[in-house]
DNA sequence: GTCTATACTGAGATAGAC
DNA sequence: GTCTATCTCAGTATAGAC
């Protein structure tokens, strides 16, 4: 009976009351929690010992927000999807496609440097296969998906985009470099900040190794 | 007792007896098998039963082969350096740098595609921290990455490639695109061939997303 | 050296008291 | 709803027969 994302996405009109308030940042707390070991571990590797003791309350607990490890991964991937959205949604309109494409880009890996970066797009089959039958996380992939996919389409009409690859090549391309284990050789290297390897990426990503 | 690497990389003067030879044909069978499943779920997910099952084995049997899953996966990748080693080694020298740089990566997706690629360089750290303490690996990992370190550096003063970014961006960005999730993402859309997918892999790759 | 059978461990999930 | 204690099972590794 965990009131769960069905409550996040379409909040009721009555007030929360406050034990259910307090619910919903426990709920919180282990997402971000979650995420901290997804991204630094995985998924197999993280286990629910790990994460309730991250978390500072019982195994069992956890249990009683979310049905399953499956489930819990897949609501810490809904709400990185539902962010990456509202990072589209409040960008200037103005700006290029190319460069609201670079800031998300910014913002994620950003997001990624500071360990709250899951990453599940990257591991198996099985993940996914429970990814995929969860309502919520497919709602928002397609969502984000959506306007991401929207975004390249402006760009290639505006010129900015190279027009002479299919659009999904380039949406992957983009998407792919959230998950990119370059980002993290380069910073293990400890010869850049974290600002210097993200816009290396940005540019190896836009402009390509080849000399123009 | 294994014969094991150490005889894998330097072969005795005697000829191997009949016995050897089937051993190490089992030992080929298994790092064969062991390819597949690491590429297709990853060290965690690969169990020593589906790996014995695969074989055609019995699972205590592999460990007269190999002393630990972990050992057995550092095996598979040190195969796998020495073959990229030995296809940047049997290039004709006369072409470009980058081209020769495009012929590799071609290489290896292609191996990808057929799922051979362990993937190993995308796991988690208690992974990475038992191939690093095996020497054979490392060794492989420092001379591939030389050879390739060599000719980035020859594409850079050849003018071929970007010289406004460091070597090492170049490198790990090359590498990285071996293990790209795109590969899969595009490859699932069932839109294109595999050489077609691998063709725009390495368009994004040189030539990045912006227009020229 | 290969097999079958088994010990041991870690981890996901549940039961039941409060 | 949270806790402690426990169940169950998968998976690594080993023992012992042949």
């Amino acid at each position: 009976m965990p009131l769960s994302s069905a409550r996040h996405r379409e909040p009721p009109a009555a007030p929360l009351s406050f034990r259910d308030r307090q619910f919903l940042a426990r709920e919180e707390a282990i997402l971000d929690a979650a995420n901290q070991l997804l991204a630094q571990r995985g998924f197999e590797l993280m286990s629910m010992d790990d994460l309730a003791a991250a978390v500072g309350i019982a195994k069992g607990s956890l249990y009683k927000h979310f049905e399953s490890k499956e489930q819990l991964a897949a609501a810490s991937m809904t709400r990185l999807l539902r962010r990456i959205e509202a990072q589209l949604v409040q960008q200037d309109r103005k700006l290029s496609a190319r460069s609201r494409l670079e800031s998300l880009l910014r913002w994620t890996l950003r997001e990624r440097a500071a360990g709250r970066m899951p990453l599940l797009p990257s591991t198996d089959q099985s993940v996914q296969q429970a990814l995929m039958s969860n309502a919520s996380y497919t709602a928002a992939l397609s969502d984000a998906g959506n306007a991401l996919a929207e975004l390249v389409e402006d760009g290639m009409q505006a010129g900015e985009l190279r027009q002479d690859l299919p659009a999904p090549v380039l949406l992957f391309t983009i998407y792919a470099r959230s998950c990119d284990p370059s980002f993290d050789f380069l910073r293990a290297s400890g010869e850049w900040s974290d600002e210097q390897v993200i816009e290396f990426m940005l540019a190896t990503c836009f402009d390509g190794l080849a000399r123009k």
